[in-house]
DNA sequence: GTATATGCAAAACTTTTGCATCCTT
DNA sequence: AAGGATGCAAAAGTTTTGCATATAC
């Protein structure tokens, strides 16, 4: 995939502002590929890129309804946003170190189908988050 | 399964306080079995038997510690607490009316075991919601 | 030039905490 | 009687909003 660019934001029908692009680029280029409004905040001003904290919620927000993040609500409360790349994916989250890991399942998402038409959902979206030690953690 | 009772709460380890009853007895009995603290809150209030909010936050922290609730993280940020009857089942809610379906699928289970082990993780718990309309508001 | 976006400050909301008082065992 | 629990009020954390100014097209 290329880098971030200002026609990503047009195509999705946003105006190319400064902000903007700071916080596409950010998250399309950080290795924490996962950030809550805060730490984008933080890693924005690190790098002398300052963007204020209303606007960053308000471009999340705008960016979720363009479809060009996704927003998932972990455990511990603050909202993390995840830049859609490829398609479709859930997460396995290291309960110590914080790691992520994105992992796709053809059998269960075909079961989840399942179990909504059995209940008569119509199903729209899903969350599904495994929550563990990762090896690293649990060597130490 | 009998009512909830002051020895339910003994037996996690608890003073029955009468707060903590009135909490119990309204996770039990109550139509909605996945509340917020403010819905608890709210519906404690209705029916005369007022606890403070900051004392149902914290007998509800309690509550989660000694394996007596379960707290979720839905959409919407605040969490969500269910008093644990059964086994585990996992959720799937619509979006319109906010009617909370409970559903097990073994074979869900099984891969969310096999996905964690294969990226070296120990899977200590999980969460999964489906969201999606339900059969009577897809008819309206 | 015009409509929209941003920054700042304040507000709204959810959850936690300090402390004096009260209740359970 | 003693330790722990509660209520109240205040604080802390997260997210939203009003409004004047600045920016993109």
């Amino acid at each position: 995939m290329t880098e971030a660019s200002a026609e990503d934001l047009q195509k999705a029908g946003l105006k190319a502002t400064v902000p903007r692009l700071k916080i596409l680029r950010m998250l399309d280029t950080c290795d924490q590929s996962h950030m809550s409004a805060e730490e984008l905040y933080r890693r924005l001003l690190e790098e002398h890129e300052e963007v204020a904290l209303a606007t960053i919620y308000r471009v999340l927000t705008q960016f979720e309804q363009a479809g060009l993040v996704e927003r998932h609500h972990f455990e511990g409360g603050q909202s993390v946003f995840e830049l859609c790349r490829d398609g479709h994916h859930d997460h396995l989250i290291c309960l110590k170190c914080g790691k992520v890991e994105e992992f796709f399942d053809e059998a269960i998402e075909a079961r989840q189908k399942a179990v909504a038409a059995q209940y008569g959902f119509e199903l729209t979206q899903h969350s599904m988050t495994l929550y563990g030690l990762c090896a690293s953690c649990r060597s130490n």
